[in-house]
DNA sequence: AACACGTGTTAGCGCTCGCTAACCTGCCGC
DNA sequence: GCGGCAGGTTAGCGAGCGCTAACACGTGTT
């Protein structure tokens, strides 16, 4: 496992799966889970309805596996960059970076993880749950180390509000790419140093 | 207009209409648009499904006035704000304030409105997105007064940044609501501070 | 007393949805 | 060169959806 070298759908020359997914999260993230039909899914990939099912067991199966693989990739990222050693406050940044530069790269699987968690299958919200607990603790950690004097709860809250800051990349494609990533950088970090 | 003394749904005593909106909101924001019945939305309010037309003409005419209530109220409310007099600090500082204290009281609404802006007819959501964008436009305002030298674009990416951090609340329920709105100010304030 | 009206009910239409069944076809190994 | 399999196709099922039709009932006015 975590063996994957494009850990996630890129719509490129991937195989259907993988294929499939990106168009699916598009969708998914463009009319919601209940607004796309498994026809639609298909269209978006030049094979029709049904053909999906040589590919996925069933409509819940597809949202199933990539919210699990998004927050697989997340929680993996971050636990990666918080066990690196260094300074707090370059913990923190470097948490910062990583989920900002994979909110602009993946704008559609951010919107999706953000909103179609109920729509999950009883089983595959748990493990999604778990691993988006996982990824908020190692936040939690990262920023109660560099912002001495903050209550577990009160880091736990702004974790969960720099994730809403930087996850508001779907509405803000004003600016390019790598000047969005600094300031969502930016804003992030002062959020945080503003926390205490 | 704007007389209305609690000018959005609060599901109380209210009459019929409004009770219909907050049960939508609240099963709209859990399961979205289309993942919520006509028959669901009816027996929130102890009435059974087709009861719903003899005050909305359609599902979707409840999340048209839904939507464009929020989107009115906020606007109305920031200009309001906006337009006192006094320090440029102090008006964002009171803008701020304004929309995390509706985000902590309307959790729901902010949910529905964030999410389900694809779902609405075409009549009604060019109407929101025209109201929104107003409200958009007092906070790029305000925030390049309070924080110089910052262009028009980044002050704008700022805002939705903003918006984000603070429609957080959904997620963010493991402080009381005054401490929350405590930290959510200072997280808003801090971003926007680091901004320039 | 009669009526209109506001607000509720149930039955049911027409449509769409997720999914299965049955069949087709090109490719690979023997 | 033939069988099996991977991966497509269309037809159609059962369920659920939004919405309408037809009816019931309490209240206020005349």
């Amino acid at each position: 496992m975590a063996a994957n070298p494009t850990p996630l759908v890129n719509g490129e020359k991937a195989n259907r799966r993988e294929q499939i997914m990106a168009a699916a999260a598009e969708l998914f993230a463009h009319h919601g889970f209940h607004g796309v039909g498994i026809d639609d899914i298909g269209a978006a990939v030049g094979i029709s309805g049904p053909a999906l099912y040589r590919h996925f067991r069933s409509k819940d199966a597809i949202l199933g596996e990539m919210l699990n693989s998004i927050s697989r990739y997340l929680l993996d990222g971050g636990t990666a960059r918080a066990s690196r050693p260094g300074e707090p406050a370059d913990t923190l940044t470097g948490l910062v970076r990583f989920h900002v530069d994979f909110a602009l790269a993946h704008p559609a699987l951010i919107t999706v993880q953000e909103r179609n968690l109920a729509n999950l299958t009883d089983t595959d919200r748990k493990q999604v749950r778990a691993l988006q607990r996982q990824y908020v603790e190692v936040w939690v950690r990262a920023i109660r180390e560099a912002v001495p004097d903050l209550g577990e709860r009160q880091a736990r809250s702004a974790a969960h509000a720099v994730f809403g800051l930087i996850n508001s990349t779907p509405y803000n494609r004003h600016l390019s790419d790598d000047e969005l990533a600094g300031l969502l950088c930016r804003l992030a970090l002062g959020a945080l140093r503003a926390a205490g």
